[in-house]
DNA sequence: CAAGATGATTACCG
DNA sequence: CGGTAATCATCTTG
């Protein structure tokens, strides 16, 4: 009886006394009687309850006095915990158990997919810095290279916009849910709202960001996918090399035709030579091989035009060495580019070079170094030496270095110089004048 | 414009 | 991964 009439005392004195709640505050009387007066307990609550209830027929000050009154009574926690208990269960009820939803299998893809396109994840090769180093290696290279190094950019920059939209929403979600979570446990103090609750609150914010989240993820991988077409639309809208560059991969080509695959260091100078790139060599020397090896008449005169070409070096060259070689001892071959290069053993040579007028050269008798100077210098022999008539047929490049199959021989056999194997054939005129 | 040339892409192989 | 073969798509030429 007491407590009733101390809290109808204080909530009626808070609430005339506006927010001067001095004395309003129901403190439990000092020997707190629990458990002494179940009954007043009950009319307590009954109390309590039917003020909630009625609260919002009051004023907004009387309300406000006495939902403080209410929230400062001793009976609130008790009250708060049961409250909260009931909510917790016709929440629950009601939600059901669409909660814990499993990965979504589309966020997953488009995760996958950006990662894999390099816009999320780690900052890979490709980055801005990537973008800007091709650009810079390529100054005025192959257009190629500078559409590779336009769309590196533009992937740089959906990548960045992609991050910073990321950022700004990770942000939002956040200052939002900590606004909410505030917001809840202000409001904890005077509804019932378990801790539990704010966590699924939490729980429903983030879902309904990552929503947004996806709807980005999703815009940029559409983004992606349209620079993608264009670029390799771009790809498709190719350009012939230019002449010199075309010129200089045939003189490659042509002289080294008895083993046309360049290294990678060959292909690279190439490259650089031709201001192309490395793989659009290695396109240009696959088409070539095989467009060759499908139709040698048809290249013949360019062979012929090529080795002309290069034949004159090679004289140049050679007539430098033989003079060379005169005075000193042979020198070892070495490389077999257009460089300085020395000449083997005339006999060897053209032990080889019979053997290579025929249809089934097997195998390379010569080391690669010296059969490319076989290759280049045969014009030169040809014309010089008034070798033409030995040349076989009416072809003066005849495909030495295809086998019977269609392949190119392996010519990285060993340098060793062996003599065809028998010799009815051998009856090569040694011009060796 | 049709045909051929040519650079790039793709599938497949060892 | 580098090679071949087939094919595509564009450029060049007559």
């Amino acid at each position: 009886m007491d407590d009733q009439a101390r809290i109808m005392q204080s909530i009626g004195g808070v609430s005339l006394a506006g927010h001067s709640v001095q004395g309003g505050m129901p403190l439990p009387p000092p020997h707190g009687h629990d458990g002494t007066d179940g009954d007043g307990r009950k009319q307590d609550i009954g109390d309590i309850l039917h003020q909630i209830m009625t609260i919002t027929d009051q004023s907004l000050d009387e309300a406000q006095a006495k939902k403080h009154g209410l929230n400062c009574h001793r009976m609130k926690p008790a009250l708060f915990s049961v409250l909260c208990e009931i909510k917790e269960k016709t929440g629950l009820s009601i939600r059901g158990a669409q909660e814990e939803d499993p990965p979504d299998p589309q966020l997953m893809r488009l995760d996958n997919m950006l990662l894999a396109e390099g816009v999320a994840g780690p900052e890979k090769g490709g980055g801005s810095a990537a973008a800007a180093a091709a650009a810079a290696a390529s100054g005025g290279a192959a257009d190629n290279s500078i559409e590779h190094s336009d769309y590196r950019a533009k992937l740089t920059q959906i990548r960045q916009i992609y991050h910073t939209e990321l950022e700004k929403y990770e942000q939002a979600c956040n200052e939002f849910t900590t606004h909410v979570m505030n917001l809840l446990r202000e409001q904890s103090r005077t509804r019932p709202i378990s801790p539990k609750e704010i966590e699924r609150m939490v729980g429903i914010i983030h879902r309904k960001f990552s929503s947004i989240q996806m709807q980005l993820k999703q815009s940029t991988c559409e983004a992606v996918m349209i620079l993608r077409s264009r670029f390799l639309d771009a790809r498709r809208k190719r350009r012939n090399f230019s002449k010199q560059a075309t010129e200089i991969l045939n003189e490659y080509f042509y002289s080294h035709l008895s083993n046309p695959y360049p290294s990678e260091e060959a292909k690279e100078e190439l490259a650089k030579k031709c201001s192309i790139t490395v793989s659009q060599v290695s396109n240009w020397f696959g088409n070539k091989r095989i467009r060759y090896k499908k139709n040698i008449g048809k290249f013949q005169e360019e062979a012929n035009l090529y080795a002309a070409k290069t034949a004159v070096n090679a004289a140049h060259a050679a007539a430098a060495a033989v003079q060379n070689s005169q005075a000193n001892s042979p020198t070892t071959p070495n490389s077999g580019s257009s460089g300085s290069f020395s000449l083997p053993n005339t006999g060897d040579m053209f032990l080889s070079m019979q053997s290579l007028n025929g249809d089934s050269y097997q195998g390379a008798q010569v080391g690669a170094n010296v059969q490319s100077q076989v290759d280049t210098l045969r014009h030169v022999i040809s014309q010089t030496a008034g070798y033409n008539d030995a040349l076989a047929g009416n072809t003066m490049y005849s495909p030495h270095g295809l086998n019977a199959n269609g392949g190119w021989q392996d010519a990285t056999t060993p340098s060793s110089v062996i003599s065809p194997t028998e010799g009815p054939g051998s009856v090569h005129s040694d011009t060796s004048n």
